[in-house]
DNA sequence: ACAAAAGTGTTTTTTATACACCCATGC
DNA sequence: GCATGGGTGTATAAAAAACACTTTTGT
């Protein structure tokens, strides 16, 4: 904050000293692919210098009169058409050197980046291939070394995804409108590890929370019993806003 | 991220409608007056235009070379004096019109928040009166109306201190290096409310997890029976590290 | 002696964890 | 009929919550 005004009238000495900033925002992307139980992030391939070749997250810079928020939702509708999504803001990565260019142009132009986390349905997910580019899903433990310091901003989305989904409804933003319970507890094992409790007790919990309605409709896929399709009832989750909600 | 070489060369067009970004830190500092029961947090008085008169939170541009959480100290340490303090990124607030002097100079220029969140030792923090300044500790009930968007980004500050304390041991960085368990509660109930646990309790709890230790020293404050100093003990609390915790 | 503050213990309720077992379907 | 995945129940352990009681000080 504080710009050309300021530091005319109240610090003149130090103007040369502050730092001009480029703001962009990259986004930490995930799906969950159930069946190969898989977690995975969207990576886009870089067309320019720097790191020409090398994968990043998709990120963009902020236009006029758009708010970070309306970047990020606009670069992810760049990349994939998703109806349903959760998204929020993550960190915000401005330290100096992040940016090889900010040497090179050496105006002591700095670049920051404001990463937002977003989780999408991988089966409703439509990956956007622009004429020339590189993207795909990647693994989360196959992606390789990323451009600028964005292995460490994947990083930082992975520790947020594994909170947020123990300690809040996020997984329900991503369900299809019926699911089964079973779908929500692969959900979490891909995300989570195999090591949080077994099926039959995270059933009882979660059914007990009451915001979920059976509708007595079955999923029969392939062998087995078929599975009861659930719908999420926001009205009775409605009780759960601002009280603190373990989901594991 | 991307300046002026990207726009050069990968998108002419749309380069006129790309925003400039000043970029600035704002702190939302708190601490806790136990004695009064009393969540404080440090307001100035803002010397010039937009706001003139109004208080505000302290914030600073950033400088060259100086990382975002360097501006965030380097903030502080020009307010007050402290040892021990807590502090973390809080969130980033970037949207248009969110500072009058955008449209004022109008180059397309936008204002940009990156705020963090700090917790201080109230009984030690020293504030820094600059010659003309306002600077004051406000009860956070009691605080008015701040310039800019700086009362939300305290609202936001607000509740992320009360996760913190409840979810870390944020307390122990702010505690002097003796203390008695109910300064502990006392700080607990001052920045939660009355309505978490009482005493009894709160105390087993904490006690069980094992990283408090009872230095046998006795702290007598008036009428009522002396307390016991207790020290953290980081060694013994390195294994909660990576853990998720409850202190409530 | 008694109020005030610290500290201990006990009882009840709730939640977590680990299982064992029954149910409905496809092949 | 049996493998496969869905669904229920139970027994035990641990944790949370409520609250009664004891201890040690100052006045």
């Amino acid at each position: 904050m504080r710009g050309q005004i300021q530091r005319k009238i109240a610090d003149p000495v130090n103007s040369q000293t502050l730092a001009d900033f480029k703001v962009g925002v990259d986004n930490v992307i995930f799906s969950v692919d159930t069946l190969l139980h898989r977690l995975l992030v969207l990576l886009v391939m870089r067309q320019q210098e720097p790191f020409l070749g090398h994968w990043c997250l998709p990120g963009t810079l902020v236009r006029q009169g758009e708010s970070l928020e309306d970047a990020a939702y606009r670069i992810l509708a760049e990349k994939i058409r998703v109806k349903n999504l959760y998204l929020e803001q993550l960190y915000t990565f401005g330290g100096p050197n992040r940016d090889p260019r900010e040497s090179i142009d050496s105006y002591g132009v700095r670049y920051l980046s404001v990463s937002y986390f977003a989780l999408v349905r991988f089966e409703e997910a439509e990956l956007i291939a622009d004429k020339v580019s590189g993207i795909a899903w990647y693994p989360v433990k196959q992606v390789p070394q990323l451009a600028f310091d964005h292995s460490e901003i994947l990083a930082y989305g992975h520790r947020r995804l594994q909170n947020k989904l123990e300690y809040s409804p996020v997984a329900f933003d991503v369900l299809p409108d019926l699911f089964t319970l079973s779908d929500i507890y692969q959900l979490y094992t891909t995300v989570l590890g195999e090591n949080f409790a077994d099926y039959s007790n995270f059933r009882a919990r979660l059914l007990k929370l009451g915001f979920l309605y059976d509708t007595g409709l079955k999923a029969s896929r392939g062998a087995g019993r078929p599975a009861s399709l659930y719908q999420f009832d926001s009205e009775a989750f409605a009780k759960f806003k601002d009280k603190p909600l373990v989901f594991i």
